[in-house]
DNA sequence: CTGAAAGCGCTAACAG
DNA sequence: CTGTTAGCGCTTTCAG
């Protein structure tokens, strides 16, 4: 068996609940006291059951983090962001992959309430109504990240989307392409619609009659990225300039115009989105919108951190800002 | 407060050992009882307590993942094996980032015992004399993934990397490259030592006297990519060939070439490794070697779902099978 | 097939 | 400053 606080109280000479105390940091020790204490648990290698210690005090110092891909560029960082705030205020993450898949998002949100974490973090493309209706429930504060749906209740960390990308295309359509071509992303996520409004926003304000041949669904894969490409150079009328919902799909595109003997930015101009380190990984370097992944899940973590320990939040809201980083894939 | 095993036990006129059964699916409990108590359970809304369970039972059903850093795009895609195969076996997955700092990875595994997680997967640079002693104390099984260090005791799951540096290096010298160059990652990851190795046996196995100006040290990073192909550029004696020791580092060495006026492959060929998703959005693709990212971490943690359950596991070294994938920066 | 009862290791009043 | 004493919610013998 292991050690435990029991096991220490005896040897030391005192009781569990000093030990407890000098175990959690309490000052009301005796300086020689918490010295002995010391002493005897590290002679005998004790280690304090967090488990125990969660079912006492019910807080695990755990929260959960439920992300669509983990092995995404975007969300790693995202991911990444949340972490290192966990750790400096002492949390451990729970991490999942839920592909997006609303029932997946279901239950691995369930199996973090029975794994009773202290708060979670949730990225996702679309809220479906059933899981709001848990959010609304959930007995630990949840905060929304990059996910680009306000709930009204739930705390959300994010860009504006959409405002974002009225200025990528505004950029495209200052640089005199009537109308520039639009690659989406599925509109499954709703961070895709937004982006849409904002490219037919800045389009339509130009008085164009929109040509929906310049508007290519796609999935945010490379792949997908390198077919739009070819689909749009193929067009007899093929446009000038092209706005992308994602920096790796960006890439994709820009290969499919160079494979198919087309120069960028001579020939087409691109932009991306995300601003993701694929976006100087690239030649020509890829101009982008700024969306500050890290920070997002930074301020995400750090936002949930203040909800567990119920202090109060002004702005249950965060947009955190954006902009355009122009490079090579633009004139 | 919430609804505990004991409120349903009472509401459905049962004991709590018998909603306990009903909730593990133990078989031993009529039918008809079983339907009652699942019946109260899903009107009371009960949801069970896994640390309360954890407790009692001695078992989490929480694994730890201690990972250099999850938005690394090698190390993301071993994160999503893992994750994968944890969630296949109903296990959650504590991850955290250790930076590969030995102090860091210390007090990670510590606190992943504290937190009682069941088993844990470890992947680093290398191993410190230290953490080595405490895995060999550790109460619950490790897994050490893609670290290229053998220990002996403790269960691994990686390719053979000295072997397929060895395979990458002779590619190009069987294209007639007396010599090809090689830009190292960090010495203090001791893959990359295996890498060098490899490299060097190639090399010297054709009996050439080994210039040392080919072999440029940096870090695995697409801007040291970029650094070490501008000097190797720049070399009176400039190299036809390189081998690069990851394919993040290897886009950069392309572009580097690239953007000081050489053609891939045709006034240099460049092999990278691992066969992450960058190797094939760059252009030319690249040549690399295939290192089985996601399989690695879903066989490592596979392998500790047999260590968790005390299964005798007949391998406890795994070396996956690689291979050399050619695209189009050889020739 | 079901129930009673003893913990799992720790925290948190409460008392002194 | 320190000790006593209840639990936290569940699993697990052990009986029956």
């Amino acid at each position: 068996m292991n050690v435990t606080i029991y096991d220490v109280a005896r040897e030391a000479n005192v009781s569990m609940a000093t030990v407890s105390r000098v175990v959690n940091g309490n000052p009301n020790v005796k300086p020689a006291t918490r010295k002995k204490v010391l002493g005897t648990i590290e002679q005998l290698g004790y280690r304090p059951n967090a488990v125990a210690r969660g079912l006492a005090s019910k807080r695990t110092t755990t929260v959960g983090a439920i992300i669509p891909d983990i092995s995404s560029i975007f969300f790693s960082e995202l991911a990444r962001g949340i972490e290192d705030i966990a750790t400096m205020y002492k949390y451990n993450m729970i991490l999942s992959n839920s592909d997006q898949n609303p029932e997946k998002e279901l239950t691995l949100f369930n199996s973090m309430l029975e794994k009773q974490v202290d708060g979670i973090v949730f990225m996702g493309g679309k809220i479906s109504d059933e899981l709001l209706q848990q959010f609304d429930k959930s007995p630990v504060p949840i905060v929304i990240a990059a996910t680009g749906q306000g709930t009204g209740e739930i705390p959300t960390v994010a860009i504006d989307y959409e405002q974002a990308a009225y200025e990528a295309t505004k950029l495209l359509v200052d640089h005199n392409h009537k109308q520039p071509a639009f690659v989406a992303g599925t509109a499954e996520a709703e961070t895709n619609n937004q982006k849409y409004k904002g490219y037919l926003r800045a389009v339509t304000e130009n008085n164009t009659e929109v040509k929906q041949e310049y508007i290519v669904k796609a999935n945010n894969t490379y792949n997908s990225g390198l077919d739009a490409a070819k689909q749009l150079a193929d067009l007899a009328d093929r446009p000038s300039a092209v706005f992308v919902s994602s920096d790796e799909m960006a890439l994709g595109v820009i290969h499919g115009f160079q494979d198919n003997g087309l120069r960028v930015p001579e020939d087409i101009e691109v932009v991306g989105y995300d601003n993701t380190r694929l976006a100087t990984m690239v030649r020509p370097t890829l101009s982008t919108v700024v969306q500050p992944t890290y920070d997002i899940g930074a301020v995400a973590m750090r936002l949930l951190t203040k909800l567990m320990n119920k202090e109060e939040v002004s702005d249950k809201n965060v947009i955190l800002p954006h902009r355009i980083i122009e490079r090579n894939s633009t004139k």
